[in-house]
DNA sequence: GAAATATAATTCAGAAATTTACTATCCCGG
DNA sequence: CCGGGATAGTAAATTTCTGAATTATATTTC
């Protein structure tokens, strides 16, 4: 989960800084441009505050993100299993890691294990009642204290940076 | 540097099955909005998907996202030394991190610490020759790799994009 | 239907990141 | 000018993550 934004107590004090600096960068440096430069920036930082902000809401409960992120994908489900390599992908985490994550939410009950009878190389992973549980009680508060800061955009703006980033994902097939 | 989306055959299938998961989950869990977790999603996949390509690069310089951005930063210094702790708050890593990114970097000559004489807790980090070489040499390809996804959007949309991005991280304040 | 190839999950070693704690220095109020 | 508190950098211990095998099962091909 190399993914955090430390903690500082000015965790960001002027963006207009790091603009600068990529500004006098890209002009030093020929075949560089400035706005993909900065946009990588801009999502970096971004996704960190809010992985930070997570972070915190769940420490409460000992979890981390990938674990609640896992939960979520289960409870989307709707009692349906999934199977590790599932959670890999939507999660974005290596397959290894999830095992890991797994040993986790099974060792704290939130999750069991079963071998899959069509397929016997996979494991379903089936939601226990305790993670669901744990879902409806968390997710409510990640929504309001970690992801405050979207509603300082406006319906039209969320719903353009929605459209617009979409697209730019699409881009990475 | 806990951000990368591992490099499946397929790492970015349909986005799709993601979004209706999240609807699903948020039409069962009140006091849950569907948009700001889509937005975290997408944020996050793309950032990560980003950070992979970055590092794709970058290996074959043996260098990771972390190190090439401490450079990058010095390079926009033009010539100033950074402090350590500079680094951390521009990169949004912890200075235990900063600390030993510059042990590497130091080692291999791309950077080198010298003690700053006004204040003595104090470490200036200035860019050795090889580290400017470093970022002229590979700044272009990860502008012409890494970045292409970029390309996808218009010249409207990233300029949207841009503007939105900024008035987000505002709100982090 | 046997051999070759592919896929699923895991294990394990080592790399990378965080947390806590420590040292040294600076700064401010008295 | 000195004592308490802040700040900078690092070190050590721990946790987390990855990447390369490993094992077991499916699937394809001939």
């Amino acid at each position: 989960m190399n993914d955090h934004v430390h903690p500082t107590p000015d965790a960001f004090p002027t963006f207009a800084d790091i603009e600068n600096r990529i500004e006098r960068v890209c002009a030093r440096v020929p075949g560089s441009d400035r706005q993909p430069v900065l946009l990588k920036m801009l999502l970096q930082h971004i996704a960190g505050g809010l992985n930070s902000r997570m972070n915190e809401v769940l420490r409460e409960y000992n979890l981390n993100r990938i674990s609640f992120l896992a939960l979520v994908m289960l409870v989307s489900s709707g009692g349906k299993p999934l199977n590790p390599s599932d959670l890999a992908e939507a999660t974005g985490e290596s397959r290894a890691n999830v095992t890991r994550i797994c040993d986790e939410l099974v060792a704290k009950s939130l999750l069991r294990r079963e071998p899959n009878p069509e397929d016997r190389r996979r494991i379903d992973l089936y939601l226990a009642p305790q993670g669901e549980e744990l879902v409806q009680r968390t997710l409510p508060k990640i929504q309001n204290h970690a992801f405050s800061p979207f509603n300082d955009l406006t319906a039209e703006e969320r719903d353009l940076l929605e459209a617009i980033l979409k697209k730019l994902l699409g881009a990475f097939a």
